[in-house]
DNA sequence: TATGATATTGATATTAATAATCAATATTAA
DNA sequence: TTAATATTGATTATTAATATCAATATCATA
């Protein structure tokens, strides 16, 4: 994956709605894109703060907010817990199995399952836009 | 789908775990057995409170969570939305289309993507407990 | 370059869902 | 019947996400 590539997708998001460019904007871009997968706001507004301390927790939330929007970033919720954020761009689409016991996110795509997810809807007279396959259980160091 | 059978699954757990028997408690797993599918703790608890209008929603919703433990029934979260209750007992497992305009949840289920969930848990030397396929985009009315 | 419209920021308040608390009451085994 | 203790229902606390708002920064245009 091309970062500078994928600031661009973001920036010219930015531009093309109308919104403006800042500097806390910029970091939170950068950071965003050079972190682990799997982050939270919390994780990254941790991150930021070493460089910038005065950035706020705020306009963390907002920008992955807005990256999300963009494309660049994708949202995962697991029950109540934080949301966490990972990079979606120049990524292919792909599932988790969740670990119950450490909470490991593992990343995995079988394009079969993708496939007769699409005719599984289809013969449902379903529209899909995207999907959420999450398994949970325990991961090779847990189990 | 066996009623009795379902509540007596609910109350030797109950009784398993050194818990009691009260009348709300009864109340509540027949309101839940006989409701529909995908239901909030509101739901069962403004169904409930018709019959008997001094039952509290702290009880429904501890009740919801003890019936989840006993096997009996499921819990769905999407996004930050109310937690849903759908039954479980004698029901196979199914994934869900969720309807993005409408928010209908559709029931589906498919052999295949089953087994290749299994596979796909297996081949990443992961042990799969429990999965979660959620399917978004229109339904036919929708659409 | 200076200006003015307005987007952004960061601190804080609000909302919403869930779960914890606790005194009064109900259940159950002995 | 009694004693131990689980349950209830009202309320409060907790948590995460989002809204609010005054101060400030950005940027198109004069």
């Amino acid at each position: 994956m091309n970062i500078i590539e994928a600031k661009d997708i973001f920036l010219n998001y930015v531009k093309k709605k109308g919104l403006r460019h800042s500097r806390q904007r910029e970091q939170i871009l950068d950071a965003f894109l050079s972190s682990d997968k799997h982050i939270t706001v919390d994780d990254l507004h941790n991150i930021l703060k070493k460089k910038n301390p005065d950035i706020g927790y705020a306009t963390v939330h907002r920008n992955l907010k807005l990256m999300c929007e963009s494309g660049l970033a994708d949202e995962i919720k697991v029950g109540n817990k934080k949301a966490r954020y990972e990079q979606k761009y120049g990524q292919e689409h792909h599932d988790h199995l969740i670990c119950l016991k450490c909470g490991r996110f593992i990343e995995v795509r079988d394009e079969r399952i993708e496939r007769l997810q699409d005719k599984l809807a289809e013969a449902n007279n379903f529209i899909p836009q995207r999907h959420r396959l999450e398994i949970y259980g325990l991961c090779k160091k847990c189990k």
